[in-house]
Formats: C-alpha cells, sequence, structure tokens
RNA sequence: GCCGAUGUAGCUCAGUUGGCCAGAGCAGCUGAUUUGUAAUCUGCAGGUCGGGGGUUCGAAUCCCUUCAUCGGCUCCA
C-alpha cells in the first residue's frame, strides 16, 4: 500500500501501481472526466502513469493551466496524427501548448505547402480521429531506439532533437498511427477533445534560427465543449473590435500613410489632444518630483553614436546616415536620447551635491524597425519616447531606482493598469560579447536592479538575454486587445556611457568620480501607450484624457440658440465641447455621439431652456438627471480631478 | 527581412466558372420633418476594383511585378 496526501492535507491509502486517474475515479466518477493532468510530488504527469510510493497528489481539472496544458498538448499530436494521414510524409519539427491552444511546425515537404484553405479538411480529420477515443500510450526508449524510428520516417527535425537528448530520458507518445518524441504529459485518450478550431499557419523558422529552413506554424485551439470554443471565438471577435488601429481610425485619432511611409504615424487633431493631455499631466509630474525638462534635436553626428556604442551595434540596421553637402559630415537620425542627454551632462561641471540629476525629454525618436514587425501604434519607426535620464552617485543609486519603481507604479495606478507584469532583464551569460562594459559593472548594474526590486516587494520574472547593450533592466509590460505583450515603462542602470562619455562630478573630497546613469521610461512610447489605452478601454477613453468631453444635443432646431450660448459657456471654461445641430430625431443624436465615446451628452430642450440646465446623460450609463450649467462646470472639473489625483 | 493571406466608394462588405454602363448598407450632400434619451423619410453624389505590365475579342475576376495591410517567425537601443 502507498500513502497519498491531497492538498488540502487528507491522506488515504490506495494499493501500490494505483494510477492518478484511478484515484480520481474512486474519489468521484465526475471528478474523473474533469480531470486531465496530475502532480505527483510537484511533477507533472500522465493521468494514467501509475504511482508507486507514497506521494502528494494534486489532480488539475481545466482551470489549472496543467491541465490545459495537457490538453493542448495531447490536441497537437491529434493534428500531426491528421497531417500525417493527409500529407503522407509530412516531417515535423515541435508542437506545443500555448497560452490559448497549441501549434505544430511542420514540413510538408517540397512542393507542397498548406494554406488556411486547407485547415477544415485537418479539423475534420482531427475529429474524426478525437471520435475513435484513441489512447496516448507512453513508452521510454533509448536514444538509439528513437533515433532509429524518426531516422527511418526521415525526420531530419525529430532526430536533431534527439541527437541533444540524454539518453534515458526519452519517451515516446503513441496515438492511433501517430508516434511522436514527446516528454509529455498528455491526456489518457483523446475522447475529452471534443471542439476543435484550427485559428492559422504562419510561417517560423525551425528552432527561431533566421538562417534555418522556415516552417509552417499551424495553431489551433481544443476544449472540451462546443460552448468553450464558441465562447472563446466570441471573445476573439470582441477583441477585435477593441483593437487601437481600428478604433484609431473609427475616433479619428491617428493615421498612416504610404505616401509619407510605412510606420511613420500621423496624428490627427483628436489623438494629438489626447497625447498632449498625457505629456501635460506627465510633465506636471516630472516637475513636481524635482525633473528638468530639456529638448535636443532630432540628429546627431555619427561620432556621438560612435561613442555610445550605437552605431557599432545597430549602425548597419538603422536608417543610414546623411551627409552635409560641403563638408560631407555624418549624421544620423536620433533612435535614443541618451547620447545627447550625455553631453548636456557634460555641458558644465557637476558637484557630488547636485546629484542626482534628473533630466527629462519627450523626445522623437527613428529606428529602422523591419518591414514585417511594423504594428498599429504599437511599433512604429518614428516615436516619441517620455524619455528620462538619472545620473546620481553609486551610494544613491538604489534610492534613485525605487523612486521610478514609485512613479511608474503611481501613473499605472492612475490610469486602470492593472494587469501588467514586471521582468527583469539580464544579460545572456553565454553571449557576453553581444554587450558593452565590464563584468564587474554588468554584475554590478544587475545586483542593483534586483535588490532595488525586491525592496519594493515587485513580483518580477527574471529573463536572461533580453538586456539592453549596455545595461540590464526592469521592464513594465501589458497586454493588448488579443494578448499580446508590449514593454512600457522600462528602467535601465547603466554603468557603460558614463565611461563611454567620460562624465563626471566631483565628490566631496574633490576628486572627480563617476556617476551612473539610470535610463528610464514611464509610458514607453507616447505612440505605444497611447495604443495599449484605446485597447484597454475600448477607446472609452477617461474624461480627462478624452479630446472631446461633451456634445449638446438639442431636441429641435428651436432650441439651436440656446444650445450655442452652453457651448460657448462650456468652451470658455476649458471644457471641450461639441453641439449636433443636425435636424435629427434625439435618439438618432443619442446613437451617433455614443458610438463616438463622448463622455457626456447634453440633451437640452424647452424644460432646459427655460431653467438654464443641461439633462446630461453619461456614455455607456445614460440619464443622470439634469443640472444647472454653473453646477455641470463644476462637475465635470471635480470629476477630473479625482481622476487623476490618487 | 522571411512564410502565408488580403487589397472593390470615407467605413463595412456583395460581385457565380472572365461577358451588358461595378452593387448594397452606413457616413456625406439635397429636400421634407421639429422631434425628449441608442437608427425619420426623399433624392443626389461618390470607385482608373491598391499601382504598373501582360494574356484575351473582352479582366475586379487569370498570370507577372510592385506598393500597402493582416497573421505569425526573426528582430526590438
Amino acid at each position: 500500500m502507498i500513502k497519498i496526501t491531497f492538498p488540502d492535507g487528507t491522506k488515504k491509502e490506495y494499493k501500490k501501481g494505483i494510477s492518478s486517474l484511478e484515484i480520481a475515479e474512486e474519489i468521484s466518477p465526475k471528478l474523473a472526466k474533469e480531470v486531465y493532468a496530475a502532480s505527483v510530488n510537484g511533477e507533472i504527469r500522465d493521468l494514467s502513469r501509475p504511482i508507486d510510493t507514497d506521494a502528494n497528489l494534486k489532480l488539475h481539472k481545466w482551470d489549472d493551466e496543467e491541465a490545459r496544458h495537457a490538453f493542448w498538448h495531447s490536441s497537437a499530436h491529434l493534428m500531426a496524427e491528421a497531417l500525417e494521414a493527409i500529407y503522407p510524409g509530412i516531417k515535423f519539427g515541435i508542437g506545443p501548448a500555448i497560452e490559448n491552444g497549441f501549434y505544430y511546425d511542420v514540413d510538408p515537404g517540397d512542393g507542397r505547402a498548406i494554406t488556411e484553405a486547407d485547415l477544415p479538411a485537418i479539423e475534420n480529420k482531427m475529429k474524426e480521429f478525437a471520435a475513435q477515443n484513441q489512447s496516448f500510450i507512453r513508452k521510454d526508449v533509448s536514444k538509439k531506439e528513437a533515433m532509429d524510428l524518426f531516422t527511418s520516417k526521415g525526420d531530419e527535425y525529430k532526430t536533431e532533437l534527439i541527437s541533444e537528448l540524454e539518453d534515458g530520458t526519452i519517451s515516446l507518445y503513441t496515438s492511433g498511427n501517430f508516434v511522436d518524441l514527446c516528454r509529455g504529459p498528455h491526456l489518457p485518450s483523446t475522447e475529452p477533445i471534443k471542439a476543435i478550431k484550427l485559428t492559422s499557419v504562419a510561417g517560423a523558422y525551425w528552432r527561431g534560427d533566421e538562417k534555418r529552413r522556415m516552417l509552417t506554424r499551424i495553431y489551433g485551439i481544443t476544449y472540451p465543449k462546443q460552448k468553450m470554443l464558441d465562447e472563446y471565438l466570441v471573445f476573439l471577435e470582441e477583441a477585435k473590435r477593441r483593437d487601437h488601429r481600428r478604433i484609431g481610425k473609427e475616433l479619428e485619432l491617428f493615421t498612416f500613410s504610404p505616401k509619407v511611409g510605412m510606420g511613420l504615424p500621423l496624428w490627427l487633431p483628436k489623438g494629438s489632444d489626447v497625447r498632449q493631455h498625457l505629456i501635460d499631466f506627465l510633465t506636471k509630474i516630472l516637475k513636481k518630483r524635482g525633473y528638468k525638462i530639456v529638448t535636443t534635436p532630432h540628429i546627431g553626428n555619427v561620432n556621438l553614436y560612435k561613442v555610445s556604442g550605437h552605431f557599432e551595434k545597430y549602425g548597419a540596421s538603422s536608417f543610414q546616415p546623411m551627409s552635409t553637402p560641403q563638408e560631407g559630415e555624418q549624421f544620423m537620425l536620433k533612435p535614443m536620447n541618451c547620447p545627447h542627454h550625455c553631453e548636456i551632462y557634460n555641458a558644465t561641471p557637476h558637484s557630488y551635491k547636485e546629484l542626482p540629476l534628473r533630466m527629462a525629454e519627450f523626445g522623437t525618436v527613428y529606428r529602422y524597425e523591419q518591414s514585417g514587425e511594423l504594428h498599429g501604434l504599437t511599433r512604429v519607426r518614428s516615436f516619441t519616447q517620455d524619455d528620462a535620464h538619472h545620473f546620481c552617485r553609486p551610494d544613491q543609486l538604489r534610492e534613485e531606482f525605487k523612486s521610478i519603481i514609485d512613479l511608474i507604479l503611481y501613473i499605472f495606478k492612475i490610469l486602470n493598469f492593472n494587469d501588467f507584469t514586471a521582468q527583469i532583464s539580464l544579460r545572456d551569460p553565454d553571449n557576453k560579447e553581444k554587450y558593452i562594459g565590464t563584468d564587474e559593472n554588468w554584475e554590478r548594474a544587475e545586483q542593483d536592479i534586483i535588490s532595488a526590486a525586491g525592496d519594493k516587494n515587485l513580483k518580477t520574472t527574471v529573463v536572461p538575454g533580453e538586456a539592453a547593450f549596455y545595461g540590464p533592466k526592469l521592464d513594465f509590460m501589458v497586454r493588448d486587445a488579443i494578448g499580446r505583450k508590449w514593454q512600457l515603462g522600462t528602467i535601465q542602470v547603466d554603468y557603460n556611457l558614463p565611461e563611454r562619455f567620460d562624465l563626471t562630478y566631483n565628490g566631496s573630497d574633490n576628486q572627480k568620480h563617476r556617476p551612473v546613469m539610470i535610463h528610464r521610461t514611464v509610458f514607453g512610447s507616447m505612440e505605444r501607450f497611447v495604443a495599449v489605452l484605446i485597447e484597454n478601454t475600448a477607446g472609452k477613453l477617461p474624461l480627462w484624457l478624452a479630446p472631446e468631453k461633451a456634445v449638446i444635443l438639442p431636441i429641435s432646431d428651436k432650441f439651436n440658440d440656446y444650445a450655442l450660448k452652453i457651448l460657448e459657456i462650456l468652451n470658455n471654461s476649458d471644457i471641450c465641447t461639441l453641439i449636433d445641430d443636425r435636424s435629427e430625431k434625439i435618439g438618432k443624436k443619442i446613437r451617433d455621439n455614443e458610438l463616438k465615446r463622448i463622455p457626456y451628452l447634453l440633451i437640452v430642450g424647452e424644460k432646459e431652456a427655460e431653467n438654464g440646465s443641461v439633462s446630461v446623460r453619461k456614455q455607456g450609463e445614460g440619464d443622470k438627471g439634469s443640472m444647472k450649467i454653473e453646477e455641470f462646470v463644476n462637475f465635470i472639473n471635480s470629476e477630473i480631478k479625482k481622476e487623476i489625483e490618487i
């Protein structure tokens, strides 16, 4: 007998070799139908694997990521089986579960292509196999055995993977006629896979290496119930409606023109207004926090970037330098503000007493992003960073860093960005030549970040290899409508540029000392930030950011004069207001202006004209009753104040 | 940059296997209506069918090329 301990602490004895599935069945047959994977002593396992020793057992239902993972991983195998049936000789790369569903990278063979038009046929085949209730059978094999199998199949991708595995750790899973190299775990059988949707095909380099062959990646998602799939597809549709590219066009916030150039955003008046509200807001906060605002040109001498290291690192993949006609001097479009800021620092001597020095600029930079990478406002070739550099003494670094974490969290809170993640990006220890600076500086900087984030109790994930070339960083990431993660705020510790630019200050010992530099943004870029803001709010921007706060809707033409009077009062009170004096019915005017996401609709008719009031309708919420005009002005101002003062 | 897909009016989309002057709804402009909390009615106008080249008696439709967009991959100072 073995002793099984459940998550709630209860213990129960079972006969040796019982499987997790059998245990679940014994507890209740209903439970057995709902579990998809099990953790045995913290290790995720197939439900069908026997347990031979005393163990802690956790059964995973759909709500656990482990369960979905097993479900989708099994679905990937199911898809592979269908592919092999339809395309004999097809070769397989990797086919993992992902956050929402799964994919499989395949090589259909020369002259054969799989396109979206082929997906329904593959789906149908999958449904056919799933209905056969095929078991997933695990088999541990030797390296040679695995090698022989896939060599005989002529699958060079699998054999490459096997060659890197250690003997004794290799397992195969068989379902139907399909055998795959796989660590597992899997569902006991294909039976629970009821609803299947293949969502897209895309190219993906083998092993993520652009020098290697491009495989065809097929994405899909499956569920145990059709209703769950339907709900997911509805969610995707809704997400599309929140897409900032769509809303930006609808609400006339920004546009792009092929004549101007791809990836070069054109801010329309309303979008420009939103952007300016954000800039004004942040500027006010920065001044309170002791930042000095500076302004620098959009180009800089190529030597500037040779000093900073940007030219060596990015010169070849940048917009190429332009030269002056007479002297042939070379200038680059500014890809970053930091070199300029270093030279501002160098313009005057500094004493240890005046540090930290906080220098901020809404600086527009230009980067050559690959054409395939451009994406609405989130990835562009010209963007304005809310950039700042803190120059401080080494002993001030930690406090300075923490104060920036506070600033970012404060701004995110005001904007209701609660769903962000914090990521510590370190140097890739195996690829040190990608970075500038000494090991000592890097280790110091990485420790600085880790301990500052620790002091702030910030929940972080640590990702090696994601650092900037001059230093490690703490990134704040937010998701867009379809779940893609974008970096907004970032805080970067840098010991290297101060050396390259020979930045110094006089210490209390009257000696020259080297300051440390912190690079930071809160919004990241105005472009990306507005994009994420639009998607988070579905275009219903908070009152303080809305380019138009209210629109007056006269019941009929008879009240246009009164409406114009109010319009003047509101606009004179700095409340940007419109009037909709079309001779339409009030229902139509309400509908149209609701769709424009204007925060307040002010309906005026006979009653209101008589007593100097407006009938207030809040966007998305409906009728709020009537208010005197002065009352409404005060109301709006206090609402705005509430929004931006936590 | 790479793989795949898409491109018809300001927007959302129709346009069968190539065949009469390329259609609809919304938006716009006319005119009527004067309206009380999410769509009043009439009429009009609007398109080199992304650009260029080709095949054909004939191309929105087929082929080539180019530009742009979309989904991924790679990249992201």
